[in-house]
DNA sequence: AATGAATGAGGATTCATTCAT
DNA sequence: AATGAATGAATCCTCATTCAT
């Protein structure tokens, strides 16, 4: 009386049950935003029992932190870190351009499910929202490094201003796909965005003619 | 002496019992998106019974669909409709930035609530993200007739193109804002995205180097 | 300006409302009993207003206990009466069987309202329900009437028992066709009844073997 | 000594609650039918909180399903199998007949219940009654056997009308009899029943003068 | 003779969460 | 590591009824 050879499958894993929970629940709160998104609903699609989701994550709070935090470091890594050295800042500019559509067309979850918890108001804030502030701050502090360092000249409201409109255009993109789907190519409207941003720094220039 | 015209208070006013709904719904609503919106909280701000709201609407989805349409025409009337004859295109352009930069501070509500409902993905539709959908073709719409008319060079992709980025870009600071708040100054940003926007219309212009 | 000549419809017509909420009424209950008679079904099928049933009848007892009234009236005249003249007793009886049959086949709201009234137990009793039971009692005192007169020699006990079995074999043939159907002939199950009753008649005279 | 078996009351298990809200199901569904019968009537009968009925049972329909299936398992228990040895076919009836008596006396809310869903037309069908026409019509499989074998000579359609006979007429005693009480003793009436059941087989069997 | 509007009570069902095992 | 059962609060919505007009 061995232990069962392959007891590979059923053996209690809480790892696996984790994932499988995360992945119900992006798809979930994907589709329905926070309050859509029910235990019940996160149980039926995982298969496991809403006592085990418990064991998992302290409350609902919790539990759509932790997809917001997942979804985020998915989103990161296929967006890939700018190289540096190559090129020059506009060549550098449009490279960046075609990650961040790539990503955003990949691993969508993230941000819309960030924006959907962003935009509301509700009065005791959900953590979720909260992580996803922090998350979108940190970008936007990369985003700026990135701006600085191509446009050394600005000065810092030029690069606050550029940054802004840099990352709420690439909101405006994702949402506008999100709702019309693909009717324009997104990568020709990142490209463009990229192009126009790129100009507006030269626009926003200290001896520019603005 | 006439009976007292206005009675003893709470005697059935129809109208003015609808309007109260839809001004505690619009608030609420925008606050928390159409799952955070119960229909005893709208209850509870606008002072009737959850019962009085269900001889007005037909349910909570009714109820959310008559707010959008609501705050589509009373956003609509905040725009103003731009001067036809004025100016240069660019000039022209600018003050419609400048419009639609006030109406979106001013009457938020309208796309607020729209993006909320447009970016999630319910198997099974609500009714007001159909309306908010419609409204929006219908600006689209609008927004490529301007372009077209400032524009009469570009041909249909890129008339297309301009219109997807214009209103894109505008989600896009809007969502911003919703956000952060005025770390920026919204008009500032919005006048930027005209003048780039303007200039991508060259960048697309049939001849240029593109 | 004359009265409008031909002002015909729509000049407030209390009869005939009150028919057409009667009509509406006998569709609803005879579908779904008692409870699942709602005023507002009521008021969306015969297509006036809530209140206005509220006009025509004290409250939702009251009209109910109308539908009974009135369906009883029209299934009794679809009975008719029997020609106390004609033939031998046999003949007689087989006729009533007849006749019996056809009305339930074609008057059938009377019955099987009034079965569903009575089946239930609930402990403020409806005025529908004793309605029903009035008429039911009348009903029955006819029939022991014309058992009397079909058997004289019978005593009472008999004749309460035969009373009893011609009309629960009625009710139960009602309901066996209300339930599956015209899988069997209901005219000749009928005259199966009316014979086996006569039959019972000659088992429970005195002086029979029994 | 081990831990106190029945713990400190009210510690989960799940068989029993499922039975304790049934037997208040039953009782208050006999009562009022399909439409009376409330949740939170159940809910206060069997003193578990409504949502812990929502446990075990999907819905409303599927608990008066399951209690409709129940509840017919307990009445065929209570009718007990004819002992297919004894006497002759109109001693074996007439156990029967005694039988059936009994058994819808000691166990009616099979029937009653049945008899109320079975009436009702309901545009959407509850389960409930779907469950009670199968199993009514199982019942009804047996008699035509039980016919069958009592009357060998029969052709196919004197079985069917005599089965339809024989139960409809149970359903009128026993509708009888909720309806009016013992005013005439029930046992005599299944006897009479099944002596002119008995009667009706030679009136149908091939050769009678019918 | 009729009705638009209102209303409190109650309908079924789902919610997030807990807890003993 | 997991789960069956339980639970009170909240969900949306319908109920029968009223009343001023």
């Amino acid at each position: 009386m061995t232990r069962p050879r392959a007891a590979l499958k059923k053996r209690a894993n809480g790892v696996e049950s984790r994932q499988r929970i995360l992945d119900a629940t992006v798809e979930i709160a994907g589709e329905r935003g926070y309050e859509g998104t029910s235990i019940a609903a996160v149980s039926a699609k995982c298969g496991l029992p809403a006592s085990s989701i418990y064991w998992h994550f302290k409350d609902k709070d919790d539990l759509i932190a932790a997809v917001i935090e997942r979804s985020f470091e998915a989103w990161v890594e296929t967006v890939g870190l700018p190289d540096d050295s190559a090129g020059t800042p506009l060549e550098r500019a449009m490279i960046m351009a075609a990650d961040v559509a790539k990503s955003l067309v990949e691993a969508p979850d993230f941000l819309r499910l960030g924006l959907m918890l962003a935009l509301e108001r509700r009065p005791t804030e959900p953590r979720g929202r909260t992580v996803f502030l922090q998350v979108r701050e940190l970008s936007l502090r990369r985003v700026e490094d990135v701006v600085r360092s191509l446009f050394p000249d600005l000065d810092e409201d030029a690069v606050g201003t550029l940054t802004t409109y840099a990352v709420a255009g690439a909101d405006g993109l994702f949402t506008h796909r999100e709702i019309h789907g693909d009717t324009v190519d997104p990568v020709t409207l990142f490209e463009l965005h990229a192009h126009l941003v790129y100009d507006a720094a030269t626009r926003l220039a200290p001896g520019s003619r603005r």
